[in-house]
RNA sequence: GGAGAGAUGGCUGAGUGGCCGAAAGCAACGGUUUGCUAAACCGUCGUACUGGUAAUAACCGGUACCGAGGGUUCGAAUCCCUCUCUCUCCGCCA
């Protein structure tokens, strides 16, 4: 959420920021509704002290005896007034958080001005673009004959995109969280945390995806819970309301699965694992004082191309436009892997820094150095997601006779085997 | 699911209508003392909004907040209602 003093005291400012991200709000409604607000608090405060001073003389009076019938009838009036003018504030309260929930966050200076992902920046690449003596298959082809999955089955019972992992493919799974929890708790210096997978409408508020993202969740209604769409909700959400009295930095890596209605992206990049309903994901999330957030976002996407690296993956680093960056974050890098069966890159991170629009949006403060209490700065990225992960990993160790060498760094977790062999 | 008890500042815990933004203790911070550590003593020690002086530090004032929301009252931490959560017992069940 927006900073209204921000807006108050740098409207152009802001202005200017909105623009870049095509944003319709009307920052002079929100300054509008701020003087009104401040108006009617002024005056409401005002009657409040006159009240209460006038309530303590009526005790006195009382105490020495005397009538005090018709200076109580004046001051129920003032209460009436006062009643009005606290429901006035709040009306206008409400009408504000409305517009201003709805104000993305700004963009940090050194994010490119852009329209959409076409603008977006390649920051690096590492590795190289595998060749084959042959013509490389897809995951799914792979996978189908090394009995990693099935589709279909899991289509029966639940429909399309929520897959079915078995045997090695259910144990790849297994072994890639643990691999990717071990590296960043041993060494990254993250500490594991094990959240809910559902959560309230108030925590999905806290880091933004309601209102706006509702129809893209799983609600179950009888209990009014959301299944999160990322660990980044519950995990953020530890700090909400607080003021936090353990030194900062605070990084927790999480494994969860992500629940996504992804309406309206049937056909086109759903193949498979590519896009799926249901899938595993390891988090990152940091909590750190505001002075250090993009130096921290920098060792956050370090923290998770050491993943990639450590499995030997191509992959590239891009940095998002203004016009591509989601709806909370100040900055983004977003990570992509090569995968030569699908001859094209699949995002499998993206790390953003949100600066404090959603440490104010939940109420995450901490004490700084000189003791006063401040919003911290959030950041989080995927350390990384499970499937598309597997999709690299499939496509790049892919043989002529169809079979997977495995990532080395992979083996212990897998059992000590080196690679995948197809069924008979 | 049933019965009961409870929710107060970083923590413990007093407070049943005005003298309570809230005792006391602990922790923390600043200082004095001290050869160091410790102890002792003195002081500071919640959050948000808002007005003024001052221009984002500081100072003075006001208001609100004692789990959340509503009500009674001139006045609520204190009385009433609803909800949430925690604990104990019973039931049920992974």
């Amino acid at each position: 959420m927006f900073d209204i003093k921000l807006i108050r005291e740098n409207p152009d400012l802001v202005r200017a920021g909105l623009k870049t991200r095509h944003s319709p709000v009307d920052i002079s409604a929100v300054l509008d509704l701020d003087e009104r607000r401040r108006a009617a608090i002024t005056e409401g405060d005002r009657l409040k002290a006159a009240r209460n001073e006038i309530s303590k003389k009526i005790g006195e009076l009382k105490k020495a005896g005397q009538d005090t019938a018709e200076i109580q009838r004046q001051t129920r009036e003032m209460g009436e007034k006062i009643a009005a003018l606290d429901a006035s504030v709040r009306e206008i309260e409400e009408a504000q958080r409305k517009l201003v929930l709805a104000i993305p966050n700004l963009p940090h200076e050194s994010v490119p001005s852009g329209e959409d992902a076409m603008d977006n920046v390649v920051v690096r690449e590492w590795g190289h673009k595998k060749t084959f003596a042959f013509p490389p298959k897809d995951h799914v082809a792979l996978g189908e004959a090394l009995g990693l999955f099935d589709f279909e089955r899991a289509a029966r019972m639940s429909g399309a995109g929520f897959p079915l992992f078995t045997g090695p493919g259910a144990r790849l799974e297994r072994a890639l969280i643990q691999f990717m929890l071990d590296l960043h708790t041993a060494k990254h210096g993250y500490t594991e945390v094990s959240p809910p997978h559902v959560v309230t409408t108030a925590t999905m508020t806290g880091t933004g995806q309601l209102p706006k993202m509702a129809d893209d969740m799983y609600h179950v209604p009888v209990d009014d819970l959301w299944l999160i769409p990322t660990a980044e909700v519950p995990v953020t959400n530890i700090y909400r309301e607080e003021i936090i009295r353990e030194p900062l930095p605070i990084k927790l890596v999480a494994h969860t699965p992500c629940f996504r209605r992804e309406a309206g992206s049937a056909g086109k990049e759903t193949r498979g694992l590519i896009r799926v309903h249901q899938f595993d994901k390891v988090e990152l999330v940091k909590f750190v004082p505001p002075g250090t957030s993009y130096d921290e976002l920098e060792k956050l996407v370090g923290d998770a191309t050491d993943v990639l690296e450590k499995l030997g993956l191509t992959y590239r680093v891009l940095q998002l436009c203004s016009g591509d960056m989601s709806f909370a974050a100040a900055k983004c890098y977003d990570l992509e892997l090569w995968a030569p069966g699908f001859n094209g890159w699949l995002e499998v991170s993206s790390c953003s820094n949100f600066e404090a629009f959603q440490a104010r949006r939940a109420g995450i403060r901490w004490k700084n150095a000189e003791g006063k209490t401040e919003f911290v700065h959030t950041l989080n990225g995927s350390g990384v997601a499970l499937p598309r992960l597997v999709v690299a990993i499939l496509e790049n160790g892919q043989q002529e006779d169809g079979s997977v060498v495995l990532p080395e760094a992979l083996r212990p977790y897998m059992g000590g085997i080196d690679r995948l062999v197809p069924k008979k």
